[in-house]
DNA sequence: CAAACGATTTTCT
DNA sequence: GAAAATCGTTTGG
């Protein structure tokens, strides 16, 4: 039996709190008829729209791209960058508040020839999924699917009662302190201690 | 209408 | 550890 989410989880007000709750629950994806793919969430990153200077959404900017951020949380948002790879982000909030989390890594749990085929991998490495880009395209995951609600039945995170605790949540600034300005030190990057399938930890 | 850039990953040195 | 790959979106003229 699946637990799926509900709309009302994403649109929670406080987008970090809801970015290290994440963590721990399962992304699932049911695409192209290639069967079910999921995995375990165990690193997110925050975008806190308006007062967030990394976010596409900075200083409510709206534009024909980022116009998904403002719907009302639940929705997928998938952006293409550099030409290459898609990254895969969970609209969170009311309608009109562009806060969304990035998923940055998951650990694989079914379907896992689907996914080394998606990625043209022979053998099961922790690069399979570990990275925004690469886990999009394990999980058959691209820009057509920006909009697509997360309670419909091809894209959905369901909480299998694994509950990460507090302590085993790594928080992080983002990467470049050195040479970043003062938002980089918004400590919005949040991933489970331990687990290899995430940036090793410095 | 044209130019620059980016929420990254891979590959080569 | 550093640089290239690559194209849709955004910004400027």
């Amino acid at each position: 039996m699946r637990n799926k989410l509900k709309e009302a989880y994403y649109q929670q007000e406080d987008v970090v709190a809801l970015s290290k709750d994440l963590l721990g629950k399962y992304l699932v994806t049911n695409l192209g008829g290639q069967g079910i793919t999921s995995g375990k969430i165990v690193e997110t990153e925050a975008y806190n729209g308006i007062t967030d200077r990394a976010s596409h959404a900075y200083g409510q900017r709206l534009t024909a791209r980022t116009k998904v951020m403002y719907q009302q949380g639940g929705v997928a948002y998938v952006y293409l960058i550099y030409g290459i790879y898609h990254l895969f982000n969970i609209i969170t909030g009311d309608e009109g508040v562009p806060t969304a989390i990035l998923i940055r890594a998951i650990e694989p749990a079914e379907g896992m020839e689907v996914m080394l085929n998606r990625r043209q991998m022979p053998n099961l490495l922790p690069k399979l999924t570990a990275g925004p880009g690469v886990l999009s395209i394990a999980m058959g995951i691209d820009k057509s699917h920006t909009g697509t609600s997360l309670t419909g039945d091809e894209i959905w995170v369901e909480d299998r009662g694994l509950y990460i605790p507090g302590q085993d949540i790594i928080s992080s600034p983002r990467v470049g302190v050195g040479y970043a300005r003062e938002d980089a030190l918004l400590p919005w990057r949040f991933r489970v201690a331990g687990s290899r399938y995430t940036s090793p930890a410095k």
